[in-house]
DNA sequence: CGTCGGTAGCTGCAACCTACACCTACCGGC
DNA sequence: GCCGGTAGGTGTAGGTTGCAGCTACCGACG
């Protein structure tokens, strides 16, 4: 056992990349709702906002199959806006559908939260040794 | 635009399994070294252990190759031990290294927790409009 | 005029993770 | 012998993601 590959030399801030447990699957969508919610917009504007929501990086073309996927599903309806400088921009917005759907992933959030909340106070028990067993 | 695939008849309940944004991605890892934090185990145990994490439904396969992956990469370790009643059982234990991980890991845990609760807020501050619009 | 940078949207593809199915083997009891 | 429960393991298809690149529009500048 214990055959490993021959990382356990490399300093651990070598490997903190390698640690991260990386936004929810499928977390894009919901935030792009939000978003959506909070007012109309259009995907090249939603990429800056995306920033706090916990992605490093936010990939451009994974962004616009969202909304397109999205606008498919009918959660958010799409117009094309011609610009007065640069390229036209598809304005998206939330439809009643959409926001149903917000609503309902909100649940799903919550009972993401609650199991980090649980993950956290058990790591900290484990630090608690009650005093009879010291 | 709008060319819904025809499912926007279906009642809401219907659609709710499509809207969960599931755990975060490699969340196994730290849920089963936190367990192996509070005890050594073996893969059958931790399957049943794992229920309160949030995983819907533990896949075997999954948490087994998870096990030897972490133990080939030296975060946990594993001993054969032949059982009174049944097959052996492969006993996995954290290691000091297993044990950084997962002080790491909290880490990116937290940021996660942090980015769920500003979206919570957020979401929140939809329905609270202000007395000076209505 | 040409081309350069910034804005805006979109596609292809490889890598990765997960979920599902399936398999072996041990043991006790009927 | 055979069955069910325990325990560990493999193979693989599908879905998501991340990365790279591509088109096109517009104004500005040389």
């Amino acid at each position: 056992m214990r055959c490993r590959a021959g990382n356990e030399s490399r300093p651990v801030s070598a490997r903190r990349e390698e640690t991260g447990v990386g936004p929810p699957r499928n977390y894009l969508r919901p935030c792009v709702l939000l978003l959506l919610a909070e007012g109309t917009s259009h995907g090249y504007e939603l990429l800056e906002q995306l920033g706090p929501f916990g992605f490093v990086r936010v990939d451009p073309g994974g962004l616009y199959r969202c909304l397109r996927a999205m606008d498919e599903e009918g959660l958010v309806s799409s117009t094309w806006q011609p610009s007065t400088a640069g390229p036209a921009r598809r304005t998206y917005a939330l439809t009643d559908e959409g926001r149903e759907w917000l609503h309902l992933v909100v649940g799903s959030l919550g009972e993401l939260a609650r199991s980090l909340e649980m993950y956290r106070s058990r790591y900290q028990s484990l630090g608690a040794v009650p005093d009879t067993l010291r």
